[in-house]
DNA sequence: TCGCGGCTCCCCCATTTGGGGGAGCCGCGA
DNA sequence: TCGCGGCTCCCCCAAATGGGGGAGCCGCGA
């Protein structure tokens, strides 16, 4: 039986492309998402899912309080996976103090999303020392600490996404933005980063589940 | 900017709803109206459109001559959307034959209608339409209802277009269909043919505009 | 003033994608 | 029985894609 897999973050972009990477494995299954922890509990006792994947950063109740209120008041409680864009975020320690079960870098390879729902789903705490560790290691001990804002694209970038929800190439993205080609390369691979993309493909996928861009 | 739309239907109260539903856009204005294909010529003109939205079927010139008409004496011409009632309307496959840009169903709801309306004024051939006009062209009107049939999907590349539009590659599909990936490149590119796309990304969004697939 | 983020452009390189051709097998219908 | 379409697999090859670096410019805010 699958892992059952509850999505809550404030950026819909973000959780559509948690989505479209988790669902593409056969052994994960989002069984439903959340714009914001105030939603969590009854969406818990409702969906009774394996983990919860949570953004810590969220508008009306952060991941921190969301997590205390999980644990506290729901029997059995899912696992809880904290989403976050910062390495060293502050908020993810204390997510993790309150209960959290791991957490996950919201750049992360769809390798790494799917590995660690299904480690956290067997009970394998992602205590953060070695995971930061490991994770840090691997996705850019420079760059990645500086340009990790939060997930949200910029102005330019949510203009190449649309486009690339149009179904043009790099190519033509550039002519009708007036850039070269290596610019909408960078934008494609920033959009891609921040959505957990691998390919422009499932960014286009998120831009639907989204909203980002409205079929019909 | 807006998009200026010219709008030909023998039926007033159809000149009505879509002047409704696109004059609720900020982005689309309707400069115009006509009732008979017979005056689009002078009001293309003399308004300027950067779309006519036009019936196939009127009383004195259908679309399909008023569309080679605008296209053989008007220099800079509009974008051309053929409205029909009909799904298999062997009149639309004239029009698009004739250099239509793309073809709406008279039932659509308001967001594909404004949706088309943009999709065409940026230059973009609707998907499926574009799928239609290139079958219609290499095959004769007469043909365009047994060409549709050619266009239609088979069962196993319907299976591996769904797995396309959730994100995966051709390697995962193959594995997920327990064959080879020479075969999913195979169904791949027999899709894009059938769908008039050119790569997979826009086969994802022809699925997803067409309804083949659905957002959740 | 300095730093940072956003935007732009450049290099190199591995992988993926898509198109062209061909071919064998099988089931169905003329 | 034969042909055809669907499904499968194979070859070669060009183009697009995506990732890794780096770098300059500019505006804004600390």
């Amino acid at each position: 039986m699958p892992v059952r897999v509850l999505l809550v973050d404030d950026e819909p972009l973000v959780r559509a492309g948690l989505r479209v990477v988790m669902e593409a494995q056969p052994d994960i299954e989002v069984v439903g998402e959340a714009a914001d922890g105030a939603a969590v509990i009854p969406l818990v006792r409702q969906l009774r899912p394996d983990v919860v994947a949570m953004d810590v950063r969220m508008p009306l109740m952060d991941g921190i309080e969301a997590t205390r209120a999980v644990l506290r008041t729901v029997t059995d409680p899912p696992k809880i996976l904290v989403i976050t864009t910062f390495e060293n975020d502050e908020y993810v320690y204390e997510a993790l103090r309150a209960g959290a079960d791991g957490f996950l870098l919201k750049r992360s390879r769809p390798a790494e999303v799917v590995n660690a729902v299904r480690l956290v789903a067997e009970g394998e705490s992602l205590l953060f020392p070695a995971a930061v560790r490991a994770l840090a290691a691997e996705y850019g001990s420079t760059k990645a600490r500086e340009s990790m804002r939060r997930a949200a694209l910029t102005e330019r970038e949510e203009a190449v996404l649309r486009l690339m929800a149009r179904g043009m190439n790099n190519l033509e993205i550039a002519k009708k933005l007036v850039v070269g080609a290596e610019t909408v390369k960078t934008h494609v691979s920033a959009i891609l980063a921040k959505l957990g993309a691998r390919d422009r493909t499932q960014a286009v996928i998120a831009a639907y589940e989204s909203g980002f861009v409205s079929p019909r």
